[in-house]
DNA sequence: ATGATACTATCGGTATTTCCGGTAATGGAG
DNA sequence: CTCCATTACCGGAAATACCGATAGTATCAT
């Protein structure tokens, strides 16, 4: 046994990514770290797994079929760590969510969680989808709760809830009056959006597509409550998850708008690694999370 | 991943031997280093998997699921390594045997399966039999050849041909003119044999239940050629397997003796890791020594 | 062409981990 | 009680992982 699991976890790293830059990111170490550790796996079996070609790895026929068999053994030493890990923290449990539904849709599940395992102890850990997709691949989160498609071939992706976004404006806003936007409104708007990594940025992308070179991005931000911010203030108009908005069209300082035609919805989903049989805390978690659903719908 | 392969290993060691100075020896390290490594992974996930009583370790519950996750682990990194191993060099093979096997057998399959795999790169270790048996424990060879039984609960134990252990004399001997050896004979003769931990050894006792309180052990070698010498100086007379001596019969300098109801058949073994899926070279291997055996015969 | 950029591999130095020898504490066995 | 075997602990040494800097190279836009 001449290797390490770290090794194996660098090794499948960049055989996602084919990129030993970014797989050093995700695996949080540096560039020449991952290097080495990739290449001391290929000399002490003196054998090749990538073809180097143009600055880009990509796995040969070697690496291909060793990556299948790393893939089986980093997932048995993920058992071995959920058995040892059960006999001590019995509901412990790593969730990864993205912004807008760790911070208004996870925080209402942990407290239901929480409600059925007192005594567990469970991390919420709130990045934007490409990152909890890149932990859940690197084994650093049990589950992952991501709105829009992360196609990934490691990726099983588990439908879970409907979502819809919703174009609002402020209360006192010229187009808070209108029922409905024209094509005209669109493209004149100011519009306030999030960063293009967001999954609610990807979805208003694809209900807009036809339109999209003609929209004004005025402004950017990261977080959910910056837009809304931004938004109550005049600077432009905003779209966002109904989740989150909620409060806001009840009170009334945010006003909603329709635009006819387009399709806004979009589906959330639970992300957990391909071929990997999740521990009962998963299960569990999932379970909450349903349940909470269709009570409240 | 917070634990190492190495401490997986270090783990199942002790959980077989219930001692971890034991288990150190076994993989070659020093007691110190292998206590260490066992408490950083008892520590690191705050459990403990051996109830420490009376200078003995012995598998709680929680040890016990774990071992078996454990053995599970590995077994899918051997698959890993053989993966890794088979697309350099085709035919790689680590055999271990018993100073009988290894020394009087093993060459001649060597041969052969050489002329099978020219490329190969084959490693023969001998060692005595309880060697063997930890080696291919701890995957040091891939597969092992033994006489006698090994009870191992990680051992699986495949018969594969017979063999017989013959008392036998110097030419000029007193007893080489009789045809046969009474139990007076046995008593008052100085034997000459193997130690206690060899194969031979225990077939030998085996066969002698009953005698063995008055047998005098006069001397004990650890390799079968001092033994051989010894006897034929007049020291004493020995008891080893046909296929050591065959050539000395043949040549006269040593005779074979007969002890009447006595049986001394033993079965020869491969031994490989149980629940483990031998790499081809070691079916590869094993066909060639089944092969050789029936021929000759 | 020519920089500018992005990427990998390598090197020297540092930090961390692993391992060892020595040793104290403990529990039989004689 | 003394001797022996065993585990756990400690300080230092050896091995290894990691990092920052940098050289070398391909890609891309100008």
């Amino acid at each position: 046994m001449k290797y390490t699991l770290r090794q194996l976890q660098i090794f499948l790293a960049v055989a996602r990514e084919e990129n030993i830059s970014r797989a050093a990111k995700q695996m949080h170490m540096s560039q020449s770290a991952a290097s080495e550790a990739l290449l001391n796996l290929e000399h002490s079996y003196e054998v090749k797994l990538f073809d180097r070609i143009n600055n880009k790895l990509v796995l040969n026929a070697v690496g291909k079929t060793l990556r299948k068999e790393a893939v089986k053994v980093l997932t048995q030493c993920q058992r071995f760590e959920d058995v040892l890990r059960s006999h001590k923290d019995i509901g412990h449990l790593r969730v990864g969510a993205s912004f807008t539904i760790g911070n208004h849709l996870a925080t209402r599940y942990l407290a239901s969680y929480l409600a059925d395992y007192p005594d567990a102890d469970v991390q919420l850990d709130i990045a934007n989808t490409p990152e909890v997709v890149s932990k859940v691949l690197n084994f650093e989160v049990d589950i992952g709760m991501i709105e829009g498609d992360a196609q990934h071939t490691d990726l099983e992706l588990i439908p879970w809830r409907e979502d819809e976004l919703v174009v609002f404006c402020a209360a006192n806003h010229p187009l808070a009056k209108k029922q409905k936007l024209t094509t005209r409104d669109i493209r004149e708007a100011q519009w306030i959006l999030r960063e293009p990594d967001s999954g609610a940025r990807q979805t208003f992308e694809r209900a807009l597509v036809g339109l999209l070179p003609h929209i004004n991005v005025h402004l950017e931000f990261k977080h959910n409550e910056a837009i809304k911010n931004a938004v109550e203030t005049g600077l432009g108009i905003g779209c966002l998850s109904r989740i989150v908005l909620q409060r806001n069209f009840a009170n009334g300082d945010l006003v909603p708008l329709t635009i006819p035609r387009r399709d806004m919805r979009r589906t959330f989903y639970f992300a957990v690694p391909r071929d990997h049989s999740h521990p009962s805390s998963v299960e569990a978690w999932m379970a909450v999370c349903r349940a909470m659903d269709t009570t409240s719908s």
